[in-house]
DNA sequence: ATGGCTGTCCCTGACAGA
């Protein structure tokens, strides 16, 4: 079984390419972030015809995330939103999948760390924090996919002295994320790979992709109770490569389990 | 190189992304 997350940077512009990218990855599981798309236009005619079975969370502009599930398997108990958090911005959204818990999120940006935004991005993480805490005691089978806006640790970062305590990178960040790993998580990329200049976004300017300049910043949590079943994670860096991309690449995770 | 690029909206420039 595979699970995947991708930040697709408007659904209506990258349709097609998630379209084709299942075609040759066809991944049980794929969530969706930054849909950019109201509830009601989201393309279900055209995901189900391609065999996938859908829950999204949509809002126009700005934010929204799905799950697409591969038709056959069981969808159960969807939540959208962080339940009991009123937060006008629809960024998270999770489904249990043949029995495993399936969170995605699209994490506050936060623009800079003297930003308001910041700060509803460090209280955002608190209250995120508490939603996987409550859910893995009900699931203890969870994996919690999704662009973070966060690079974990220093070589997660192309330039990690230009980036120093800035946003993405910042300790507060950070250490929301080691709070994260702490309930029971693991960052299933560092696994398998221990390498540095693995990277998940590339800006879209000063050709920073074929550079290879950027940021790992997409990431696919897996609690204790699944782990033994991860078998593989890697960055699918080949529709970053396509025209008119999303400034984001999929990362995929493969399971043992069913 | 403090700029560069992309997407959305009703707006042809502003905002947001990371």
């Amino acid at each position: 079984m595979k699970l995947a997350t991708w930040n697709v940077n408007s659904l209506k512009v990258r349709l097609p390419q998630v379209l084709q990218w299942l075609e040759t990855t066809p991944v049980e599981v794929l969530c969706l972030q930054e849909l950019k798309m109201d509830q009601p236009v989201f393309p279900i005619d055209e995901i189900e015809a391609a065999g996938y079975q859908a829950v999204w969370f949509g809002q126009k502009t700005y934010n929204g995330v799905a799950i697409l599930v591969r038709k056959g398997l069981l969808v159960e108990d969807v939540e959208y939103g962080i339940p009991g958090y009123d937060d006008e911005q629809r960024r998270v959204i999770a489904a249990t999948v043949n029995g495993i818990r399936v969170i995605g999120a699209y994490f506050v940006n936060g623009e800079s760390v003297d930003s308001p935004k910041y700060t509803y991005k460090l209280h955002w993480l608190s209250q995120l924090e508490g939603y996987v805490a409550a859910s893995l005691a009900r699931w203890p089978r969870l994996a919690l996919l999704g662009d973070y806006n966060i690079a974990p640790e220093d070589r997660d970062v192309h330039d990690p002295e230009g980036w120093k305590e800035q946003v993405l990178c910042s300790t507060p960040e950070r250490d929301a994320f080691k709070r994260l790993i702490g309930l029971g998580l693991t960052d299933s990329f560092r696994i398998f790979n221990d390498e540095d200049r693995q990277y998940s976004w590339w800006d879209y300017r000063a050709a920073m992709f074929r550079r290879n300049l950027g940021v790992r910043i997409d990431h696919i949590l897996v609690s204790d109770a699944l782990r033994p079943d991860a078998l593989e994670c890697v960055i699918d860096k080949v529709p970053r490569k396509w025209e008119r991309p999303s400034d984001h690449t999929p990362v995929v995770l493969t399971l043992a389990a069913q």
